[in-house]
DNA sequence: TCGATATATCCAGATATATGGAAATATAAT
DNA sequence: ATTATATTTCCATATATCTGGATATATCGA
């Protein structure tokens, strides 16, 4: 399922990433894949109360835009890319009104331009 | 401006989208390119009040996700696709960490594959 | 078991957003 | 001029979201 299949995956994406702490946590967990990065970490780049930064992480997390995993006492959050690429697809879909069967490939075409692959060859 | 430079810009159009009948609203106009429809129609399609979908229109608008002119009595709303792909550049350049030399072939690529294209080439 | 660390949950006030009735504006036709 | 049409603006209410203090939970080390 890595392709938004439905608005209302694309509604709570859009939805987490309307808020400004919100975009920068999540455009720091980005630039921090493959590691992900602990909460209190992303509270502290981000200079932001540690219980605050907690509900917006819980939001990108049920967005489906977010993981986390705990390790010791720390919970680390990742950037879930799968997420992000159907996303993207969601929006060339729109935009470029590509069907699932072109924008497969143009997805592909993305990857081949450079930008990270995963297990699929995707980007 | 083609490219969404600022994170403003993209917050902007996120929370655009982040509302259920401004996202269908979105989707109805980028199916309507280029000809574009006017307010009431948009509404009446969408089953929304037209107050309502005014208030909704203009926050699209202001957005900068869509454009409107005045015709006659009604007032057409179009997409505008080139906003939609700096946001999906915005999306890449974090997703795919593409940076602007890179995401701009990248976009052409999409174009390549069967996207509809403006008189840049870029979809 | 106790204290320290990391994070989440509870809760309430502040702020923002959504909604739609009523009235205002703009254009067109008669 | 008057009336009908298309849309916006005004305004108030309802609803949702954001924020952070206080507190709870979970894990680790001594």
């Amino acid at each position: 399922m890595s392709r938004m299949t439905d608005t209302r995956a694309a509604l709570a994406a859009f939805s987490a990433l309307s808020q400004e702490t919100r975009l920068e946590a999540f455009r720091l967990l980005v630039k921090a894949e493959p590691e992900g990065l602990p909460a209190g970490e992303i509270a502290r780049r981000l200079d932001v109360p540690q219980n605050t930064m907690s509900a917006h992480l819980s939001t990108l997390t049920g967005s489906g835009l977010v993981l986390s995993r705990r390790e010791g006492r720390s919970i680390i959050y990742r950037a879930d890319l799968t997420a992000m690429r159907g996303l993207t697809a969601f929006l060339l879909e729109d935009c470029c009104r590509l069907d699932r069967e072109t924008s497969a490939p143009a997805l592909a075409c993305l990857a081949a331009a450079g930008c990270e692959t995963d297990k699929n060859g995707a980007c």
